[in-house]
DNA sequence: TATATTTGTGCAAACGAATGCACTAAATCC
DNA sequence: GGATTTAGTGCATTCGTTTGCACAAATATA
């Protein structure tokens, strides 16, 4: 079964007693083969289904049009997202991808990619472990892109998301529809995105005069759970903002099912990742969409430069604020 | 840059004074070379960051090792957990996973697979056009196991949900819940997966003795649109269930939503699929999940079986279903 | 001591396709 | 009609590894 002996350029050769040569050259269309010869050629690989072995082919040009990809986990929306738009602008370009899950797990991320290095022309990655030394990925003998997830211990270009101007927009945009008590729910300062969001908010604020006393800002784990104890807290101490920026949308998630749940009314909302419940909540939240599929466009642009010498530098995408109902006045009322 | 001149078995047995063969075995192992020789060579591969051209040795062996997979669209919640369970297996027994978007697109399938064949060992598909011929699948010179959508032109195993018996499940715990008059909301029953999960409706319902009225039925596509449009149609004929089986979850999420905004209660309410804003809606959605993972694993499985050598046939996975709030007594009251 | 075995190594031929070079025959030129 | 160009084809090498076979030196056996 599997012992299919595989139609080659030398058995297609063989029947048309012809050399190796001339049917590879007609194959590919060489003009240096008569007309004659290269429609018999074409015509006896299309009836005997020839398919050129792309290993042989690699292995020759050295050059092997294919790139790698590896997340922590496909499933997780974002990635998957992220994997469609490299596999999208790779496909144009004539690459194929080959992806791989790190599990988040540092010793199977190094062991993917010193296995795939072999096999591809680059590597794109969202890093596993957050401080693990990362040094061996600069023993890595392939280019490589970062993305998401990136550590300025590699030697490597990266692309990531403005989350700075995304909040300042999330939050400008608050501002437009009228608020002026807009509060923040947001992640542990020292982890840069929730940081940068920070500073995103407070940006907008401070540009349209406001100041910011200390309880309007919610800091904690980004979860739903954390979102509906904010919410609780505000509730118990009858200190109810007209608005909420937060730095995610499950911890606005968690904040919107517990005004819900109270029976009050839930202050206009924005999130951040655009996750794709957000449209099909009640009501549809808001939120800052991280452009997955073109930051996997840009990684993948970079990569391919990269591979073709050309020099990289790092790339900031410009996310977008999706406004939903959660935070449009004129809903709210 | 790109030059870089890529160390080599041959490059390390010129360093080292040794034929290239030597470096291999040591390289690979063997026992018949010396202890001594070994760690030496071992040592400046190391040294060189030596990474073994895949190509090279795949194109030796015959095996590439690399399987790929062709869905429609990656960033589908669905297709992206299927993939993650095909690359989970995949990578257990060594193989390499490239993936590949059909965009539903025939023609594009179609030269995708073709470009394909010649760079992997098999291919796991689930197809893109539900009518066109699939002819040219066929002259795939490759093993093929589908999934999902799958179509009997295809001399190819396939691997799909038990959608019968997903949904009498899922009627049979609503029936279960003390609820009798239940609706069913399905798609049109040319698709088999719509008429199988009707006739799991159906054959849970008859067990119980009941009889079915023809406007207890509500057959249209399964979008959310549309099961806004049904649960209209109900509160128009002032004819509101005890309870609803839909055969996708955003025909039920249509169907909340429109009940909701009249102000009405939600009569109990059960899915299909189980996609992952299930359990963020209110109330949260009971669903039957479809086992991306494990029908990923599974269809992994049953190719590399294929690629083996061995004989396989079709494989049926059980749903599961997923109880949550839109479907128990207590909290419906 | 001569023969047989083991141990360690090298040589050379694959795998399938691409390609520079050489070669033959026909066509064109002067 | 001989010289030169051109068209069409084949030969042989290359890409990096693996592997069967041969072969030498070292060791064991008779």
């Amino acid at each position: 079964m599997v012992k299919k002996q595989n139609i080659s350029i030398a058995s297609i050769a063989k029947q048309l007693q012809v050399a190796p040569s001339t049917v590879s050259r007609a194959l590919n269309g060489s003009k240096s083969i008569s007309e004659e010869r290269t429609r018999q050629i074409k015509e006896l690989a299309q009836k005997l289904n020839y398919v050129p072995n792309q290993m042989a082919r690699n292995l020759k040009s050295g050059r092997r049009n294919t790139i790698a990809v590896v997340v922590p986990l496909i499933s997780r929306s974002f990635f998957a997202t992220v994997i469609e738009g490299i596999e999208d602008y790779a496909s144009a370009k004539g690459y194929d991808v080959i992806i791989a899950q790190s599990k988040n797990l540092v010793e199977t991320e190094q062991r993917l990619m010193s296995k795939l290095s072999g096999k591809v022309d680059g590597v794109i990655a969202s890093l596993a472990g957050q401080d693990a030394s990362h040094e061996y990925y600069n023993a890595l003998n392939v280019p490589l892109v970062q993305f998401d997830r990136t550590s300025t211990d590699i030697n490597a270009v990266s692309v990531r998301i403005n989350d700075f101007m995304g909040a300042k927009t999330a939050t400008q945009h608050l501002l437009d529809q009228g608020f002026r008590r807009i509060y923040h729910l947001c992640g542990l300062q020292y982890v840069s995105i929730w940081y940068d969001r920070q500073q995103g908010y407070l940006a907008a604020m401070h540009e349209h005069g406001l100041r910011i006393p200390g309880q309007w800002i919610f800091q904690g784990a980004p979860t739903e759970e954390r979102g509906g104890e904010f919410a609780r807290d505000m509730i118990a101490r009858n200190d109810i903002p007209e608005a909420l920026f937060c730095s995610g949308d499950y911890v606005a998630l968690g904040a919107i099912k517990e005004f819900q749940k109270q029976g009050l009314a839930v202050p206009a909302i924005v999130g951040f990742a655009n996750e794709p419940f957000c449209e099909v909540i009640e009501p549809a939240l808001s939120s800052v969409d991280q452009f997955g599929s073109i930051m996997g466009h840009t990684a993948c642009e970079m990569l391919i430069d990269l591979i073709d010498g050309k020099t990289v530098e790092n790339k900031v995408i410009e996310p977008k604020l999706i406004i939903r109902k959660s935070s449009i006045r004129s809903e709210k009322q």
